[in-house]
DNA sequence: ATAAATGCAAATGCTTTGCATTGCC
DNA sequence: GGCAATGCAAAGCATTTGCATTTAT
């Protein structure tokens, strides 16, 4: 998934690209999972009179186009990322770096999520939480 | 995990057995993964005067000794469960109910979280979601 | 031109905190 | 009796909402 991709699909839907919207955009692509408030420090560097509203507004319909995804393990606020192909995530607890890991496996864990059929699968998420290598001495 | 050992395990730590104490810990094993305000919406009936405050003071002093877990995936709130055995589940977004599914597989899920050893994996989860036997048409 | 998106501020909902009172050990 | 836990209310945060103004199309 690409900026062009993210875009071309906006317009299919008859969304308006305001700069804002675009900013979000690439700052998912720049920053590491960030939160919103993370994006809205970023972003208002850019544009000074930027609202909160309007990042959370924006993540709310990258979500919804199936464009973006939320984080929402272990902080009390939402990580986001670009809806890149199926991976999972490492969490640190020291340095809160949220890495993303190869997600093989994915077959015979799905097994275990539909029951073998009883349930209907739509999403899964694995979350790791732990030391990464750079903050375990 | 039963009762006595939570008990237990609150009067090595020269913790107060108060009687709001034992309750939320009994409503633990009574309710499937409720969250803070269903067990405070049961509390209420044996103990009128009781607070949310008790309930999340509770929860967090019970988190803390490794006795219960808190599940932040989904939901605006957290719901919670006492620590059994490893285990994921399943949430389904029709009727909301939280099922617990065996946690086979867990070897190698870990060799994907630490990498081969380069992070420390304290812990994780595996969340799926979508919907249950009874909510898929 | 016009309808959608923004910015601002107020509101919401979950959770935490401060503090006087209560009650377990 | 002493100190930890409770209940109550207020405060804190992240997120959402309402509405007047701006702006992409």
């Amino acid at each position: 998934m690409n900026k062009d991709t993210i875009v071309n699909r906006m317009k299919e839907e008859g969304l308006r690209l305001t700069p804002q919207r675009v900013q979000i955009v690439e700052l998912l692509f720049e920053l590491s999972h960030p939160t919103a408030e993370r994006i809205y420090a970023a972003m208002i560097e850019k544009f000074p009179y930027a609202s909160q509203a309007t990042v959370y507004n924006t993540l709310k319909m990258l979500k919804e186009l199936g464009l973006a995804r939320e984080l929402s393990a272990g902080d009390k606020s939402s990580h986001y990322e670009i809806a890149e192909s199926e991976h999972w995530h490492f969490n640190c607890r020291a340095c809160g770096e949220i890495f993303d890991l190869e997600a093989n496996l994915s077959e015979p864990l799905l097994a275990v999520g539909t029951q073998r059929g009883a349930f209907q699968v739509d999403s899964y998420q694995v979350e790791f939480y732990g030391l990464c290598a750079k903050c375990r001495v």
